[in-house]
RNA sequence: GGCGACGUCGCCAAGUGGUAAGGCAAGGGUCUGCAAAACCCUCACCGUGGGUUCGAGUCCCACCGUCGCCUCCA
């Protein structure tokens, strides 16, 4: 079996290969940096971050954008996002990009989501963008109104809502309108905004001073560095409408190209409100918890662990009880990578235990037959706590394992765990690397003298270290051979 | 109303034709100075009703329920 992607554009799995051999180009839709990113944010970009992460582990050379908004989103009262935080916050406006680009990059490293190779701002791309309307209005695609606002006439272009399968007719109905646009269609959707007096946002272009709508940042910068038909297009499924489905109409309809050849969506994260219902997380609905918050209560690979134990399509419920869940099942695959790097410490060189190795490349196998199934990550998971169970008896059954054997265990999840779902951690320390040390040391000494203490029944001594420690964050799980310990 | 999904053990969750992965919780054991962890055992006829098939969570129809999108949203 070999890699299988499900394809939104098509609606099934389909075998995947690149446009190029080896190698992968990618697009992801970025967030719109206007404030703290939220868990939902957190569920696509660590869903994007596996399919990367796996892709490279496969042997691929990806390539991997991914945009930030920080012009033209506008809300349905025609303010800008951007532009109305600032005046709220009394900021230029490229201030706020700031903040909260940065916020973002920070969430982002602490959840251990690898950065995209290439983070294209809208606003720096306003040259490419005016290019690609001026080649739409060319090829009578889209058309600029008196006012000096420009629109892609959806109706020269049947293929419009394929994606998010809409037909035009199905919309008129239930289409807002707007009695203030000047579209032919109400379908229609802005390339080029002018800009009111009060709109500072704004750049010199053939049609006079305005800015760009929010969907013609997609199409040139994905153009631009992946070039007009690329492998994957990523994001959440609330954008299929309109948002998707207009890159790919001016895309393809400007490049006379096929877009992205591979659609993947991922599943909302939901939130149950008062009654217990599941409600998209969404900033404009105001029942988001931002990373910031989650991080505080949850480690990284905890949230990524929570978020991966479903498959991306799939939408979540964000609740304690199924993040206490996957705490749980994190902690336990956690404990047997601790025991067995533990155990390392001090094992015999040599290959004691070999028979292993076959138990380790089965996992292997059954975890490459899962990500290869449109990342399934469950599986992979799964795949995991099946070896921690071996593991565990392994290293629990007295025998003894060779330290050739110990590395092959560790190596396999610090690979699969670590590399490609990016929740085992490579080393259990904080902090920086000498006080790191140090800690270590000093838990080691303590434990030591635990040891001693219990070995002449002074258990009161024994017990007043394990206490002091345990209120301090670490626990220690004493075992024939030895003690283990943990830190929170 | 239209479009797209979903409904699998108390909770989370895989599974697109061949007698239901995994985690959490629970109960019973083993181990332990005590504890913790670990290991072993136990624990599901897959929303309801029809249909197709030798055989269906898995395909089709209907119904019930839930979510997402329908130009703010990852």
């Amino acid at each position: 079996m070999s890699l299988h992607i499900y394809n939104v554009l098509h609606r099934e799995k389909m075998p995947f290969e690149p446009l190029y051999e080896g190698k992968v180009h990618m697009y992801v839709c970025g967030p719109t940096v206007y404030d703290h990113a939220h868990v939902g944010h957190a569920k696509t970009y660590i869903s994007f971050d596996v399919v990367v992460r796996y892709l490279r582990s496969r042997g691929y050379d990806v390539l991997y954008v991914q945009n930030l908004t920080d012009v033209g989103h506008l809300l349905d009262s025609g303010e800008d996002r951007i532009l109305k935080k600032a005046s709220q916050s009394q900021a230029l406006p490229m201030q706020i990009v700031e903040t909260y680009a940065r916020s973002y990059f920070e969430d982002m490293d602490a959840l251990g989501v690898l950065r995209p190779d290439i983070s294209p701002r809208a606003s720096g791309h306003i040259p490419e963008q005016i290019a690609m309307i001026e080649t739409l209005i060319a090829h009578s695609y889209a058309y600029v109104t008196e006012r000096g606002n420009v629109y892609f006439d959806v109706h020269r272009w049947p293929e419009y809502g394929k994606l998010s399968n809409r037909r035009l007719e199905e919309q008129e109905a239930g289409a807002r309108v707007d009695l203030r646009d000047d579209k032919r269609h109400v379908e229609d959707f802005a390339l080029w905004k002018a800009a009111e007096p009060e709109h500072i946002l704004r750049w010199d272009s053939p049609w006079g001073v305005g800015y760009p709508g929010w969907h013609i940042e997609c199409s040139a910068m994905a153009k631009k560095y992946l070039g007009v038909t690329f492998d994957i297009h990523g994001g959440g499924v609330d954008n299929i409408f309109p948002h998707n489905e207009c890159e790919i109409a001016q895309s393809e309809a400007a490049n006379d190209a096929p877009f992205a050849r591979f659609w993947m969506l991922v599943g909302s994260l939901t939130v149950p409100d008062e009654f217990g219902i599941p409600i998209k997380m969404s900033k404009s609905l105001g029942n988001f918890y931002t990373i910031k918050d989650a991080l505080k209560l949850h480690r990284a690979e905890v949230l990524r662990t929570f978020i991966l134990t479903s498959h991306y399509r799939n939408p979540v419920v964000f609740s304690e009880e199924a993040l206490d869940g996957a705490r749980r099942g994190w902690e336990r695959l956690y404990s047997a990578v601790r025991l067995t790097r533990e155990k390392l410490r001090t094992a015999a060189p040599g290959n004691a235990g070999a028979a292993f190795l076959d138990v380790l490349a089965g996992t292997r196998q059954k975890f490459i037959d899962a990500l290869d199934d449109d990342f399934n990550a469950p599986g992979g998971i799964a795949a995991l706590h099946d070896l921690t169970r071996e593991v565990n008896t392994l290293l629990n059954s007295g025998q003894p394992v060779g330290q050739a054997v110990l590395e092959a265990i560790d190596a396999t999840y610090r690979e699969l765990g670590g590399d490609v779902l990016g929740i085992i951690p490579d080393e259990a320390a904080a902090g920086s690397a000498a006080s790191a040390e140090r800690e270590t040391g000093l838990i080691r000494l303590l434990v030591d003298m635990r040891a001693e203490a219990r070995a002449a029944r002074d258990f009161a001594t024994a017990d007043r270290i394990r206490d002091q420690l345990a209120a301090l964050g670490v626990a220690l799980e004493d075992r024939a051979d030895g003690t283990v310990w943990r830190a929170n």
